[in-house]
DNA sequence: CGACTTCTTGACTGGTCGTACAAGAATTTG
DNA sequence: CAAATTCTTGTACGACCAGTCAAGAAGTCG
């Protein structure tokens, strides 16, 4: 079955990333269709007909945005030390400080205004559980190898470590100076390394 | 000079407590002025006149919840054990997590809604820098009565443990399990006590 | 009691929002 | 070329919002 009629004047997945840093930008309720049609060139109608309801074209944003964030976590899977990996990751949060306009985490800032939503609450959670998976398999191995300490609790840790990551881009937004948070940083990362 | 004219029908810190109650739950944006009115049996002109637009009602109901946060941070300074009170309060926001309609933490949410405004930031930021020196010196003079181990530094510390209890407040929202996020809990302070 | 002050009421304004819809434009198929 | 299909355009609708305001209600002071 051939698609026929006029064809879409625009590309569907420039819209999706525009309407991506959008909502990332202000939330979703903040977030106007109006706002995300004129960033595209696009009017209210055309926006509806390709996306359907607001809802809809922000769920699909969260996922587009989710899917970029398992990138991180493959990476971590990759040979060689963990920990400078993590810390690296850690402090590009902690730099996000001194940005003009910090927006912090699209799964966070989803999890504090949508919590009533289930099925953006599920794309948050999947996404921050796989990055959990990601961060207890890299540590597990790091120990194995010697360069993580004996007595940290992989699973426990990796939790620890998301929890830091969504904190700290939280305090990036009311913290002026960055080596305020990388001080955090660095105490959540001193009682990992074997050699003390 | 006595007041005179007709006077307040309703306590004014009444109203403050179901302003915050309603900002914390929605949020600034999707709280509306009339909500804030209904809950508290007054129309939209009384509310303007009482306490002028809808940002100043915030700034006092954000005022207020810092005022309350600081009660914790003063309790850390009792003399006696302090690990297993900032056990306990991280316990207590990981608890959250099976609540039907978790919250968060008003500042934390403020943070991501409101980082565009300097008030509601300024706010913030001074109740967790309050926050955070309060948990150092707690954990400084543990450290010097045996408690917690010698190699702690205390200030990055209380940074990390403040960026911890935001993070938590995030992943209390999409996480359905509790004892998922008491994992991190005790990843976190394990390292601290200075018996192995 | 009466003048004065303050508060409450409830309607109203101007604006923004999500969404629906009808008419025209562009393209493919027969 | 003509019919069918799909997309774009622009407007319009109903809902909700923050904030305004005039008139009446409820007190206090002289």
């Amino acid at each position: 079955m051939v698609r026929t009629g006029r064809p879409r004047s625009f590309d569907e997945s420039e819209v999706v990333d525009a309407a991506t840093e959008v909502f990332w930008q202000h939330g979703y309720g903040a977030a106007s269709m109006r706002r995300v049609g004129e960033r595209v060139g696009l009017l209210p109608g055309s926006l509806q007909a390709a996306f359907g309801d607001k809802r809809s074209l922000f769920l699909r944003s969260l996922e587009h945005y989710a899917q970029r964030q398992r990138a991180f976590g493959t990476s971590l899977q990759d040979p060689g030390p963990v920990l400078p990996r993590l810390r690296s990751v850690l402090q590009q949060i902690a730099a996000a400080a001194s940005s003009d306009h910090p927006r912090g985490c699209m799964l966070g800032n989803t999890a504090t205004e949508l919590s009533d939503d289930p099925a953006a609450t599920a794309i948050v959670r999947d996404a921050l559980l796989e990055l959990e998976r990601s961060i207890a398999e890299a540590l597990a191995r790091a120990q194995r190898e010697g360069e993580v300490a004996p007595a940290v609790e992989p699973e426990g840790a990796a939790r620890m470590f998301v929890a830091l990551m969504q904190g700290l881009h939280v305090l990036a937004r009311v913290t002026p100076e960055p080596a305020h948070l990388r001080a955090a940083v660095d105490a959540a990362l001193a009682p990992f390394s074997a050699n003390p």
